[in-house]
RNA sequence: UCCCCUUUAGCUCAGUUGGUUAGAGCGGCUGACUGUUAAUCAGUAGGUCCUUGGUUCGAGUCCAAGAAGGGGAGCCA
């Protein structure tokens, strides 16, 4: 084997030198006519063809030339004579870094169910759709904080194992040290966490909004981007145990500053999406066309995943209160005509699924913002509003994703907050430190999260959300 | 947690009213092929029909329970 440095393929096709001689490592993924090997090296969702004349090797090593194995050739880089791309590597040199058996590799040069790839997580990374969702993942994570650091935020971190049993936005998995089959036990009998790890009972994090609003109120514009548990048993196309969630919390921000912010905040990555990730999502834009083609034609999409994602970057999305979305609502045909399974009556109703599925893909045709929630619905935090029957939450509805974002305005004044703590029978002992912020030095401030799957899941397409973390963590299954 | 659907070869699926030896395409293997693009052509191997129990002369097919996967709902991001 030479010594001459490995290249990577963006590199040789963004920018090819035709006569040079180059080294490229990545993995097989077809061997075609004895002669041709495309080769993936993750570097982008190209392949390069290597072209190999096979009285120049030895048999026995282009036998080890099979799907998914690794290696490395040095060549001249060519413009092709095919049509299929524009250049190629003449090999000179071949050598196989790992073998991979033909008769157990699982991944075949032809379309695999998700269903299957879920099962192959380790090895799902190595098709173009899983390794295009990854970098595009990376791109939206680079691109959050990127949008956050032009904006002057700081980036907190948030703690993951919290002894505050007050978020609320959740069941919660527990942290512990003690032997589950013989824990100590108090006089009562009960488990005794004062001899745990921590001196008390501690969980998961299913929020860093309690904590970084600590930081709003002396940084001024925050966020957090972190791992976020819940414990809930859903299983749905749209829920994870183990997902990332980013919270922005801002001192000095209203409900409407609040609601600026995400909707730049959204547009902004869908935009750096179209920007930075072009040649991945022509990929998975031309997958979400071919996987519509097998569909009965009310389910397709309308839009294309390009053309979705250029709606949400050009187009102002649309904002109304709560109250006027159950006036549309309940006058609504599919209200009228009773096809709703929960039908609007009265005002005060959660939304369900179907109703916001109904704004969003049926009456607007574009997201939508909801705020003003009723009180009671909504968490002990909000801001209520001076008609006293609502609080200063917003959300933020996608079609085919529903809820992507949730916020509100926090409520800043001290008593107001003590009192809805009292009223909802939340222990104070827990909440001691968020209500002092209210005591010294208090100000408005508002914030919100945002579930990163659940926009991965817009940017690619992908319906599933279990199809755009790597290892994704739902009730029965934490496989690998 | 609730409702619905699915489970047959490595993968994607077909399998008639319950009937004798369970099929196809792709993939694998063997061979051919020096401009292929999920290469192509010829040949070939490959099955606990998800599991357990039941009905029946006879079950891939019918019934019951369970498991796994998917879709929807709730909870939410």
């Amino acid at each position: 084997m030479g010594t001459l440095k490995r290249t990577k393929i963006s590199d040789i096709l963004s920018q090819p030198v035709i006569g040079e001689q180059v080294n490229i490592k990545g993995w097989v993924r077809t061997f075609r006519s004895n002669r041709f090997i495309a080769i993936n090296d993750g570097s982008t969702i190209n392949n390069l063809q290597a072209v190999v004349d096979f009285e120049n090797f030895d048999e026995a090593l282009l036998r080890r030339i099979n799907t998914g194995a690794c290696v490395s050739v040095i060549g001249k880089l060519v413009e092709s004579q095919g049509k299929g791309q524009q250049v190629e590597v003449v090999v000179d040199e071949l050598d196989v870094i790992g073998d991979a058996d033909a008769e157990k590799y699982p991944l075949q040069p032809k379309k695999h169910s998700l269903e299957f790839l879920r099962e192959k997580a380790h090895l799902r990374v190595r098709t173009s759709t899983f390794g295009a969702i990854y970098r595009i993942r990376h791109a939206m994570i680079f691109a959050v904080h990127k949008f956050f650091t032009e904006k002057g935020f700081y980036n907190v971190h948030t703690p993951i194992i919290t002894g505050s049993d007050a978020e609320g936005a959740g069941e919660m998995f527990r942290v512990t040290t003690l032997d589950p089959t013989n824990p100590p036990k108090t006089e009562e009998g009960e488990v005794n966490y004062k001899e745990d790890f921590f001196g008390k009972e501690t969980n998961l994090t299913v929020s860093g909004q309690l904590e970084v609003e600590t930081a709003a109120l002396a940084l001024g514009e925050v966020y957090t981007f972190g791992p976020t548990f819940r414990a809930e048993n859903s299983n749905t196309s749209r829920h994870l145990a183990e997902f990332w969630m980013i919270e922005p919390e801002m001192a000095f921000y209203n409900i409407n500053d609040n609601m600026d912010l995400a909707e730049e905040f959204v547009k902004y990555l869908a935009k750096y999406a179209l920007e930075n990730c072009k040649e991945d999502l022509d990929f998975l834009n031309k997958r979400g066309i071919d996987e519509d083609k097998q569909k009965p034609q009310n389910e397709r999409n309308e839009l294309s995943l390009l053309e979705r994602l250029e709606f949400v970057a050009n187009n102002e999305f649309v904002r109304i209160t709560y109250t006027e979305a159950i006036d549309i609502l309940k006058n609504s045909k599919p209200n009228k005509k009773k096809k709703f399974q929960y039908l609007i009556e009265d005002w005060g109703a959660d939304l369900q699924s179907e109703h916001e599925r109904f704004l969003v893909e049926k009456h607007f045709k574009k997201p939508v913002i909801l705020y003003n929630y009723p009180k009671n619905i909504k968490a002990f935090y909000m801001r209520a509003n001076d008609d006293d029957k609502t609080v200063a939450a917003m959300d933020v509805l996608f079609p085919g994703i529903g809820e992507i974002i949730g916020g509100s305005q926090r409520e800043e004044r001290y008593d107001v907050l003590k009192a809805r703590v009292d009223e909802m029978g939340i222990p104070e002992e827990d909440l001691w430190w968020y209500l002092e912020l209210r005591k010294y030095g208090s100000a408005p401030h508002s914030g919100f999260g945002l579930g990163f799957e659940r926009w991965m899941q817009f940017v690619t397409g992908m319906t599933n959300i279990r199809d755009v973390i790597p290892f994704p963590r739902t009730p029965d299954n934490a496989e690998f």
